[in-house]
DNA sequence: GATTGCCAGATTGTTGACAATCTAGGAACC
DNA sequence: GGTTCCTAGATTGTCAACAATCTGGCAATC
């Protein structure tokens, strides 16, 4: 008898939840690329001792998303070039193979209904103009597309390369010059994925991502 | 001038020393599965406090080998059959995605010179009829196929997975019945991956790292 | 006899203080 | 004038002690 099933976890721990938080800021950019995490400032915003803020730290430094050195602190990972490119090439790598998996198991249905939501969301968006909003469900979309692989590795994976490309992003939350354009790519892409071949889904995919790692690179020169 | 590059790391920081060692122990079995990491203990072991110790164990965490429970303790990861899937599932991906990297970028003489003294030092550990020599070789391997994409998050996400192989694996070292066959797989797998075209490697490495976890469940029974 | 309540011991969570190290700035020297 | 050295301040690294929570066993009760 479940009785009541509401804390699957009795309660998030401290550290895990200022680790969250501070993902979170590194996400949104409150935390911007290269600066330094000073540990009495950040560990009274919490409320708590620089302990448990410590060691929050500590996970984000292993996830690549801070990185310390030693007797100088900790700081929010700096993205070079290199690294933009190795973020999208890595992302194509998980999210073809999660599509390679949703595709075996036969998960196509579930999985184009999902995509077919975060679409509708983000035609919404756009039709507001909400730029950060459609930039939000872009992500989104490729989110749950790894997630409906069900593979925890592949998902956690995931997490933080979004993460990463968050940083990546920075001020400017979409590259498309056009909103409507971003829609219509996204809901070609859901469409090609989930109807074509496995080789040529995939193949869409990639040149989706290609070409997001091309304007991004292009913006930043 | 750079005089001494001795030092690239000035120092590794204590914190970093201390995830590496408990990294080593969980891959070598030291520490079992499901084992709980006794703070006072370990702490007195590696002649340091508390806190350093706790920070070395969130950043395990956050790689998913520790897993945490609040005012439990940490314990080392126990893997399900379920979990033995996706690892291989999820190195099949990156290893996949890795060599792609390498064919594209045309490094493929070079990794076929690497992996043909990996193969070769496992045929000598073969003769000699030391299978963890072997089984080391065999995890050489494919370190050193995702290692040469010079994809750094390819390369981390591959660490992770396979500290995780090795805690599938367990007390037995190989899978193998007979160590000259795990050679000559691989001999055949170092010629098929960067002689023949690429679809055909893929297909080649993903039946390699299929045919692995099956004998692996098969033994798990 | 089985269940419940409670307590002692042990373990984890958190804290504040102390030691070690680095950075910035100016003074002394060539 | 430029370089070197040194000091003060701030920041990080580490520690030991305190508070909160959990575990296991024993006694009381139905």
């Amino acid at each position: 008898m479940p009785l009541s099933d509401q804390t699957p976890n009795p309660r998030r721990s401290t550290v895990e939840h200022i680790a969250d938080e501070l993902r979170s800021a590194v996400m949104t950019g409150r935390l911007e690329p290269g600066e330094q995490l000073g540990e009495a400032d950040l560990a009274a915003h919490f409320e708590v001792s620089r302990g448990p803020l410590r060691e929050a730290m500590q996970r984000l430094v292993s996830e690549g998303i801070l990185h310390a050195i030693t007797n100088r602190g900790v700081f929010v990972s700096e993205l070079t070039l290199e690294d933009v490119r190795d973020v999208y090439r890595t992302r194509s790598v998980i999210e073809r193979g999660a599509l390679e998996v949703v595709l075996d198991e036969g998960h196509r249905e579930a999985t184009a209904d999902e995509l077919d939501d975060v679409v509708r969301r983000m035609r919404r968006a756009a039709a507001k103009g909400d730029g950060p909003a459609v930039s939000d469900a872009d992500q989104h979309f490729h989110e749950v597309l790894v997630e409906a692989s069900g593979s925890p590795r592949l998902i956690r994976a995931m997490r933080t390369l979004l993460v990463e490309t968050r940083m990546c992003l920075g001020e400017l939350r979409t590259t498309y010059t056009d909103l409507e354009t971003q829609v219509d790519e996204h809901e070609a892409l859901r469409r090609t994925i989930l109807e074509a071949t496995p080789a040529k889904a995939k193949s869409a995919l990639q040149a989706h991502l290609d070409d997001a790692v091309e304007r991004l690179v292009a913006k930043r020169t």
